[in-house]
DNA sequence: ACAAGCGGGACTACCCGTTGTT
DNA sequence: AACAACGGGTAGTCCCGCTTGT
């Protein structure tokens, strides 16, 4: 049906991806990525005029996904309420449907991964990750913001740092899961945020 | 009268997890690291038997400070107040209090570093790693337990979860604080956790 | 009018040429050549066999125009005067008239930078490159011999040696003109060679 | 007796120039040169920090030799002569005799074989290039003009030019020897040379 | 306890040439 | 006639770890 025949540079960066997220990008070599792929490195650099090159093409197109994620759920949340505070808890609910459905630890940020490899990448890198993590801190942010306004919270807070609050325990959530394999936890953080919502807008 | 002369394995590891926190363990080079501390392979292989058991003792020495962290705080906390609510919101201040104290943000996790080069190492360093995270959750779950007992919350939570909803945040912050060049962002995100508790054992 | 739109093979031609004497040969990928003129693998190889096939082509190529040259210069001498010593001076002075045109220094000569890589070549073109050096010797040799005839010159002297002469204060001028960035060095060395050949020849 | 144990970087460095000579700086490889002297590319990176620090150390030995080749038949003919015509005679004179005693064509020089791969090299290397060629137009140019005082030359020349020749004549004849395979050619052409000076230089 | 030198292997980058297609 | 894609091989670089010596 989908007959999506999937071209070659796409299978580099699907093979590459998941092999960062387990090795790092450093200890990613080339054969590793190609080996998966059954590709020469003579194709490779037809693709792609470096490893760094492909660093960047793997986080582009991991940010733009990353994006799209939140623009889905904040759509969805749109079509299904009015109310920003509906809105807001819809998005967290979408959010903790995606992460009940893993059966094994999530596999990871790309963008965490590179800030754990900082000194490899370009300020161009370094760029992207940061506006990806402000994205959702304004987007998310707005969302917040407009629920603040019809319903004043139990703290003073700013809307960023709750918005950044989903960021850190997601990108916390990710570690702690792998590192004590343990697929559920992500679920369990975010159920934790959840909370935190309710009671910081929680009527009386 | 402090004069602590630091021995070279002591210097070799200083220098080792500044560089691996800022490049990941496989692309930090012995030569690198030699260079830094101006030695060579010769001095390096007569203190450690291999690459990977630099990684091992890197990593146990972080592991043994991260729970002594802990270990203080909680020690302090009990010596500050008997109140296992009082306590737990000790714990927060104390490591708030550090957070605050940063003027370039936070160097970072080597566990979490760790983690995205997973397959770089073997089940003993996993195990540490995991052991850790846990001991956090047990430690600190215990004093959230004993709040809980003293003062239902207003929500059904999990004592562990609670307690990993901290590693979370901090783990999260780390990496969100570094790519934003933010060193405040770690003290927000920390009193966005308070705030949780506040609301979790407000009285009405 | 004279619309000569170049074909294919020249196009590269020219561009192999022009990098070959600034780079060498082994160092002159088919990638540069063909980005140059902006054509791909496939064209070239549509039209030559090999890089190897290239490089014979080039230097045939340089040594019939080389050829050409001192046929030029030797059928002007012999339309401007019919004695020897004469025509010889003309010769001398035809190409000092070129190298004095010259506005940056000398390109070079592919048959000396084909000898400074010897080995990356096979016999035939190694042939090719004694040929023109060995043309250069026996016509401007006969025109050397038949002033000579003429007018006995000072010194006992080969008529080839003193052709070869020319050759060699030429070669050498290329690469000290290139060396020192001097353009006007060729002409003031083929003057000391007109030197030469005035004293030779003088009466008396 | 001259129980000269060379060292590593000095077997490297005499089988890279031979090699180079032969085939191009961009053309020999690595592997070449450590296989003709046994040893593997961990030793060569012990010594040089690239392959293009090799080629610099190259042709640093080789101007310092060149100078000092220089230097040498000065010093030798100020020991056997006080006129400065009679050195300049006796320094032609000695270079002949290394020429004469060549039983194949000379191995050529470094620095012409770099000329004519120039875009490989650095402006460190160019610089080094110009000033060898300059001191030998400086240090026989002093020489020439000195004769030129004692003995007024029969045509105006420069003393630099006239040195110049010398490196122009000697360049010239290594590639014109070595395209005709013919030993002796270098010593004839310095020949012609020294019958240019004795023609400017003699009386009447 | 540490330094110098070196072996062996891995990795990125590039290069020449071929194939299939338009 | 020309292009996109790719294979196979090789070059330069670097890295870990061992050996030998002081």
């Amino acid at each position: 049906m989908l007959e999506t025949k999937a071209d070659t540079p796409t299978l580099i960066l699907d093979a590459a991806e998941q092999l960062v997220l387990e090795h790092g990008f450093a200890a990613t070599s080339l054969d590793m990525i190609l080996t998966e792929v059954s590709l020469t490195k003579g194709a490779f650099f037809h693709h792609f005029r470096s490893k760094a090159e492909l660093g960047r093409a793997l986080l582009e197109r991991f940010a733009e996904r990353d994006r799209a994620l939140l623009d889905g759920v904040l759509a969805r949340s749109g079509r299904l309420a009015r109310d920003p505070l509906q809105r807001l808890f819809l998005v967290i609910g979408l959010l903790q449907e995606e992460a009940l459905a893993l059966t094994e630890p999530h596999p990871g940020c790309l963008m965490a991964s590179y800030c754990y490899e900082r000194q490899l990448f370009g300020d161009a890198v370094h760029a992207i990750i940061a506006e990806t993590f402000v994205y959702w801190r304004e987007q998310l942010g707005q969302l917040i913001h407009a629920a603040m306004a019809v319903r004043p919270p139990r703290r003073e807070v700013s809307a960023a740092d709750v918005a950044d609050l989903l960021t850190s325990v997601s990108e916390g959530a990710f570690i702690l899961s792998r590192a004590t394999a343990d697929p559920a936890l992500l679920g369990r953080q975010l159920q934790q945020y959840r909370n935190y919502l309710e009671l910081l807008f929680d009527e009386k």
